[in-house]
This record gives structure tokens, C-alpha cells and sequence, in this order.
DNA sequence: CCGCCAACTTGACGCAGATCAAGTTATACC
DNA sequence: GGTATAACTTGATCTGCGTCAAGTTGGCGG
């Protein structure tokens, strides 16, 4: 049973999966699972980096807080995703807090064994790398919308993506607004007041606490 | 001469530094190096990644623009940085522009012969690894402190960092303020208000146009 | 060493969005 | 299925900082 999830978790994840079996069955070794509840972290800043961290099944939030308390939600993690690049350099802490959104399953990978894996496995290397490489792409996106664009813009470019990654114009949000409104880097009270004035401008359309149904995606997409 | 350029780069810039020699002269004669003058282009941004930008000398900035027209400064490069993770993945366009600071050298190697270095080098990837790694925990950082602090903090912050980067409280800006506010995610105005009430405070000295003195580094500290 | 011009400074003003406060749901749990 | 409570909404107010405009200054090219 645990090795079954074991297999799961390395079959699943894009970084392992152009690997033989032979390899998978040998990195599913390697691996050790754990489920949590939603609400438990799965790492924390400022603790010592020592595993990588596969998602399984479920979601968690990856947040960083400064000095004044305030917390940034970096980004979401899905099944497939992972985290713990703190484990690619000799030794470091956490500059980041992973909390479970939802109950979950997830595999890690000590350090050490993922080091090896890496040094006897050339092309696992290289899928790395690319992952790595579209996570700083992505985030150097997040930081300029961050910087130049306005809470309207993040926000219904936010609803076009997420359309667009469910596949459907209406979907449930993913995240709470609180969730959202720190990815996001504004406030609850703003993102209701934005999605009231999409709904009124006839851009949206909003049901129960989460669910969205996107009307007019140009018109969001022009939003200033 | 070329040769030495070439050689130059490939011994300045951390991920081949610790390669054999022999690795280092046959990576050297893959590299094509050119000298650039301010206000040069490196690369911009939805033109084809099929090369590695390594700098030898001199600076660069990379900057992100918005369909607004808006600008972010994701980085500035100095010697020994590389840039052009676009050529990581299979083709693709990049995602940013790199601006000439000032007259400076670069190396450039071909995605193929990039790629190809990969595979045969596991130790390189190790290093590209890391250098990527470093590159995430910077941006992430980053990234929240543009969400979560005031202008304030961010340019306080920033002169600690930069005296502490350059080892002396008294020092020239390396950017022109236009650059330094949109690195800053703000505006040039904006910068020259907030330098004048930190002179003001007695936390800084100005003079000339790029040549502040940090006086209270606690203070700036705790700037909100 | 002088004068020109980009780089910067200073002022006045407006507004997006944060904050504080007081309701109003929805949903999860008994 | 009712009810407790976290999640959300709506309103009123305040403020940091962007914008536009009009000087001022430093440093470099001649």
C-alpha cells in the first residue's frame, strides 16, 4: 500500500517521468509518504531544507511573511508539483512555508538521495532544470504584474487563467479569497468589491461562496 | 585574443568554475563573445532564446514590460552572470529584454552546444542547478517584498543590501535613479522624496548625483 | 572653463486601494 | 436540519504614492 503511493507519487510527477522503470521502481524506493489534513504545514521558514517535497494528492499554498508579519502566497501546488529547492544547495534553510489547503498526500526525498539521483541519472537533471526554468519564468511574470498592474488587471487575468487551466468558463475558485486576495497582493475586501463591479459590469457571474462563471473574457482581459 | 576573451568568460562564471581545464578549453571554443555600448540590447523580449548570455565585464539589466507599456527591472547582471534559461527548454521565446548598462563583453553558446555541454557534464548540470536555485529563493524574496512593503522599506532595504554588497557605508548607486525606481517598482519622483526624508532623518548623505553615505543603518532598518 | 541637456528635485493634486467597523451569508458539524 | 462561526460583503474614511508640471543642478563635450 505504501509503495503503491510511493509509485504513484514518482509516476506523477513530470520531473520523473521520462525515467524507465526500472528507475521509478528504484527512486519509489527512495521515497517515503505521508498525508496531512488541511491546515498542516508541510514546511516552514527558516527550518532546515533537507527533503524535496512531492504532492501526491491535494493542494497546498506556498507563502513567504516578512519582517512585519505580512505573508505573500507564492504560488499553489497541485499533484505533480514540488518544492524544496533548498535541497539543490549544500545545505540552507526554508525562505518559504508550505501549508496543506486540502487533506493531502505527499512523498519526499531526503538530500542525500535525491543529490545521488541527480548525479546518476543525467536526464532526471535535465528535467529538473526545465522545471526550474519555467518556475523562474513564471515568477518573474508574477513579480512585474505585481509591480505595474493593477489589482483589476491581476484580478480578471486571474479568472481568464484559471478558466482557462479548469478548461471551463464556469468553475469553482480554487482558493478562498483570503488565499487569493494574498496571492493576489491585495485584500479580501477589495477582490469582493472587484468581482461585485465585474458581476455588475455583466463580466461575471457569481453563485454560492466560490463559484464563478466567466461571461465576457475579452472584456475582462481589457480591464485597466 | 578572441581565444582569451573566450577563455576569460568560460574561468569568470560560477557554473564552469569547477570544471577540469581541459572541460574549460573545449567549452571556451564553443563560445562566441561580442562587446556591446550602453543602451545595446543583449536580447529582447518574444525574439527567439537559442542562446546562453554569460556577461564577462561590465553590467546589464533585465527588464519585463507589461502591454501597458510599463517596465519592471527584474535584475541587474554583472560579471559572471548568465542569462537565457529560455534555451533550457525546448525553444522558446524570452520572456525579457537585457539593456547594456555600460560598454560590456558578453560569451554567448548556442542551445545545441548548451544542451549538448549538459548531457556530457553532469557536474555542469549540478551547477546550472544550483545557479537556477539561487535564482528562485531571489525572486521569490523579491517577489513578496514588492506585495507586502512600502516604498519606504524597499529602498531602505535596498541601501543597507547594496553597502553591505559593496562593504562600505559610503558608496555610488549602480543605477541611474529612473533604473533604481523601476527595480524598486515605483518612480523616480518617488525615490528623490523618499532619499530626501531619509536625509532629512539623518539615516543617509547625499552628494553628487549617485553618491549616498548610509549614517544610521538601524534606522533604515525600521523604516515602515 | 563654459554652457547645454539629461537627470534630478520639488510642489500640488487626485485616486486606487488599505484599513477599520458593522453587518450578512454560507457551510460544516453536531 | 438547525445553528455556530468563519468567510465574506458593504460602507466610510484615510493615505501613500503616482501623475503632471515647473523648476534646478551636475557633469560632460566642445
Amino acid at each position: 500500500m505504501h509503495q503503491h503511493e510511493a509509485e504513484d507519487c514518482v509516476r506523477l510527477v513530470p520531473i520523473f517521468q521520462t525515467l524507465s522503470d526500472a528507475d521509478i521502481t528504484a527512486i519509489a524506493r527512495l521515497v517515503r509518504d505521508q498525508t496531512l489534513k488541511a491546515g498542516d504545514f508541510l514546511f516552514t521558514e527558516g527550518t532546515l531544507a533537507d527533503r524535496l517535497y512531492i504532492l501526491a494528492h491535494g493542494q497546498a499554498k506556498v507563502t513567504q511573511s516578512t519582517a512585519a508579519g505580512r505573508e505573500q502566497l507564492l504560488r499553489v501546488l497541485g499533484p505533480g508539483d514540488f518544492d524544496g529547492e533548498g535541497v539543490l544547495f549544500t545545505k540552507g534553510e526554508h525562505t518559504t512555508t508550505a501549508t496543506a489547503l486540502t487533506k493531502l498526500s505527499v512523498c519526499t526525498i531526503s538530500q542525500h538521495d535525491f543529490q545521488a539521483l541527480l548525479k546518476n541519472t543525467p536526464a532526471l537533471a535535465l528535467n529538473v532544470l526545465n522545471a526550474l526554468g519555467r518556475r523562474v519564468v513564471a515568477l518573474e511574470a508574477k513579480t512585474t504584474a505585481q509591480a505595474v498592474a493593477s489589482v483589476s488587471e491581476r484580478l480578471a487575468n486571474y479568472l481568464v487563467e484559471t478558466a482557462g487551466a479548469i478548461g471551463r468558463e464556469s468553475f469553482d475558485l480554487p482558493l478562498k479569497k483570503k488565499d487569493l486576495a494574498q496571492y493576489l497582493g491585495t485584500t479580501p475586501e477589495t477582490i469582493s468589491r472587484k468581482l461585485a463591479s465585474f458581476e455588475a459590469a455583466g463580466l461575471i457571474r457569481q453563485s454560492g461562496r466560490q463559484h464563478i462563471e466567466v461571461l465576457d473574457e475579452d472584456g475582462l482581459a481589457l480591464q485597466d
